[in-house]
DNA sequence: TGATTGGTTAGCCATGAAGCTAACTATACA
DNA sequence: TGTATAGTTAGCTTCATGGCTAACCAATCA
C-alpha cells in the first residue's frame, strides 16, 4: 500500500492526453525543436507549450535551449518505469492464473479419480 | 496522427491516480466486492465507487452484482492494450538508437581510418 | 417485521486541466 | 537598425476530477 511513486501519477497522466502520446510517438523518432512538433497541431502555441511541459515535469522529456530555439528529446528511463509497472503487475496477474490453473486441474483430477471409483469398486483405471 | 484510441485515453487516465492503481493491483491478486476493496483506503464510499466507475469505463475493470454485493474483477486485455503501446514505442525508440549507434560506428571508422593515416605515410599499422 | 449491511443516487464544493488571446522577450537575418 | 522568427508570460474561460454529506434502496438476518 505504501509504495505509490508520484512519478507514475505524472507520466500516466501525461499519456493520457492524445496530443502527448502523440508528441511522445514523434520524439521516439528523434528530437525535435518545439516549432517542429507543433506543425502538425491545430492549437495555439502557448495551449502547445503547456502540453511539452506537462511532458517535462513527467520527467517523459527533456528540453534545452540554444539561441532561440529549443531542441525537446525523449527521456527514455521514464517510458521505461512506466512500462515496468505493466510488467509487474502482469508478473503477478500470472502467477495467479497459474495457481488457478493448478487449482483447476487439481479439482479435476479429484473428479477424474472419484469418477473412476464409482464404475468399479475392484479396479482403478491407470490414465487417460 | 490517426490511430488515436479513445481507450488509451481513458486507461491512461485511470491510472495516473494511485487509489485506481492501488485497486488494479490488488484485482490482480483476486476478485474481490467493492467493501473488501475500499476496506484500506479513508475516503467516504461515494468517492471511492466513482474510482470503481472511472475503471470500470476505461475497461480495465468488470463488476457484477449478485445479491447485494458487487464483485470486481481485472480485465486483463485493457492492460495488455496499454502495455503494448509502449512497446510498440520501445521498438521504434530501439531501432532508431540502433541507427544512432551504426551511424556513430560508421564515423568512429571514418575517424580511426583518418587517424591511421596521420602518423606514418609509409606504413599502415595492423591492430593494437 | 424490523434492523443491519452493502451499495447507490443526488447534489454540493474546490481544484486543476486544457484551451484561448494579447502582449512581451530575445535571437537571427537583411 | 529594423524586421521577422521562435518562444514565453500573463490572464481569462470552461469543463472535468476528486472529494464530501445526506438521504435512499434492497438484500439479509434476528
Amino acid at each position: 500500500m505504501a509504495n505509490q511513486s508520484p512519478h507514475l501519477d505524472q507520466i500516466f497522466a501525461a499519456l493520457a492526453d492524445p496530443t502527448r502520446r502523440a508528441i511522445v510517438m514523434r520524439l521516439c523518432a528523434g528530437e525535435a525543436s518545439v516549432g517542429e512538433l507543433a506543425g502538425p497541431f491545430d492549437m495555439a502555441l502557448p495551449s502547445f507549450m503547456k502540453h511539452i511541459h506537462v511532458l517535462e515535469t513527467s520527467g517523459l522529456v527533456q528540453s534545452e535551449k540554444s539561441g532561440r530555439v529549443r531542441t525537446c528529446r525523449l527521456s527514455a528511463d521514464a517510458l521505461v518505469g512506466a512500462e515496468d509497472w505493466f510488467q509487474q503487475q502482469r508478473a503477478i496477474w500470472e502467477a495467479r492464473l497459474d495457481r488457478f490453473e493448478a487449482y483447476v486441474m487439481k479439482l479435476k483430477k479429484e473428479k477424474e479419480r472419484a469418477g473412476a471409483k464409482r464404475p468399479s469398486r475392484t479396479s482403478k483405471r491407470k490414465g487417460s
